[in-house]
DNA sequence: ACCATTTCTTAACATAGGTTAAGAAATATT
DNA sequence: AATATTTCTTAACCTATGTTAAGAAATGGT
C-alpha cells in the first residue's frame, strides 16, 4: 500500500506484516496543492508527516524575514520534533512547495503504536537521534566552510534540488542572500 | 552527597531519595587536572559526565586545525551523545580547561538504573532533547546574526566565559579567527 | 495567448571577517 | 626571579558575502 513508507520504517527496526498493517491504519493520507500551509507558527504541532511525493520545506520567520530551516522531499520526515515533543507553541511554518502526497502520523495515534508495536519507540528515538546529527552536521558546516562549498555539498546530497527548490529558498537555507547564490552559481559556471 | 547533580536531575524528574542514593553509588567521582582529555577521537563515547566543578571543551580536528563545538561548565553535562548511543566512534576530543572535579556515568550502570528508576528514561530523552535544541538555537544564530551578536549573546548567557576561557577557544566555537574576536572586543570595549 | 506575479541575474559599491606578520602581555615552568 | 610558552592585540591588506537597484526570464492564472 505504502511501499516508501514501508521502507522506510524496516530501515529503522524491523517489523511484521501486521505491525505495518498497524501502522498502515494509522496513517492519515492527503493530497495538498503546493504552497499549502501545514503548520503555522504558533500551531502546537501533533504530527509526523511522510512525504510520499513532492516536496516541503520548514521556515522560522523574524523581522529580516523568512528563514529556511528543513527541506523535505520524498521518503523525507517532517514535522517541528520540540514542538511535538514537549507540546509547546511551534516557532515553524511548514508549507509544500510542489504538489504533495503526504501520510500524517498523528502522536495520538502514534501512542496507540507504541503500545501495540515493541519497535515502536526505538523508530521515535531514531527520529530524534537523525535531526540531532542533521542539524549538529550543518552547523559544522556553516561554521567552517563558505557558501559555495556549503551549496556544492547540498547538490550532491541532493541532486535536483536546483530544479525543485527557487534559488530563493535555497539562499534561505544556506543562510545567504539569493543575489549571493546568484552570483556563486554563475562563478560554478564558468569552470 | 552531590547537591548540584541532584538538582540537576530532579529539574527533569522527581526523584525519590533512595532513588537518587541508586545514582549517587553509580556515579564515579574523578578530580583531573588542567588540559586533561577526557576521551579522545575515535574512542566511543561510553559515559555521560556530569561537571561539578570547572569546565571542559569538546572539539573536533581537521585540516584547518580544532573547532570547539561545546564548553560545558558547572551543573552541565558534556559527552558525545551520538556516539554513546550509536557506540561508534567519535569524531570529538574532550578535554578539560581548569582543573576539573567530574562525576562520571557510565553507559553500563546507566542501564541497570533504567531498570531501577522509572524516570530514568525521561531524563535521558530529555538530555537528548535538549542537546538538540540548542544545537538547532546555534546554527539559527549562526546562520542569521553576525559574530559580533554571537558574542555578546554568548557573553549574556555565559558572563564569566572571558575571563575563565582564552579568547582562542571563544573564537572558534563562535566560528571565527582569534583575530577577528580581539577586534570585536576592541569595538566593543569603545562604546 | 496575455498579463500579472514570481523568480533570477547583473553590476556597483559597502562591510564583516580572514590572513599574515609582528610584537606585547600574561601565564607557566625552572 | 628568569625564561619559555601560551595567549592576545594591532595593523595592513584581501576576499566573500551583503545591499541596492534595475531589468530579464520564467511561471501561473484567466
Amino acid at each position: 500500500m505504502y511501499p516508501l513508507l514501508y521502507a522506510n520504517f524496516i530501515s529503522k527496526a524491523p517489523l511484521t506484516a501486521d505491525e505495518f498493517a498497524l501502522i498502515e491504519a494509522a496513517v492519515k493520507p492527503v493530497k495538498v496543492k503546493k504552497k499549502t500551509k501545514l503548520l503555522t507558527g504558533g500551531d502546537v504541532c501533533r504530527f509526523s508527516i511522510f512525504v510520499n511525493k513532492g516536496c516541503l520545506r520548514s521556515y522560522s520567520i523574524d523581522n529580516k524575514g523568512e528563514h529556511v530551516v528543513q527541506f523535505a522531499f520524498e521518503n523525507n520526515w517532517i514535522g517541528d520534533l520540540y514542538s511535538y515533543i514537549t507540546e509547546t507553541a511551534s516557532h515553524l511554518t511548514i508549507e509544500t512547495m510542489e504538489e504533495c502526497e503526504l501520510l500524517y502520523l498523528y502522536k495520538k495515534d502514534m501512542e496507540q503504536l507504541y503500545v501495540q508495536i515493541p519497535s515502536m519507540e526505538r523508530i521515535m528515538r531514531l527520529q530524534f537521534q537523525n535531526a540531532y546529527v542533521a542539524v549538529q552536521r550543518r552547523l559544522n558546516a556553516t561554521l567552517r566552510i563558505t557558501a559555495e562549498e556549503r551549496y556544492t555539498a547540498l547538490l550532491r546530497s541532493q541532486p535536483d534540488i536546483a530544479q525543485r527548490i527557487p534559488l530563493l529558498h535555497i539562499a534561505s537555507y544556506l543562510g545567504i542572500a539569493p543575489e549571493s547564490l546568484s552570483r556563486i552559481r554563475k562563478q560554478l559556471s564558468t569552470r
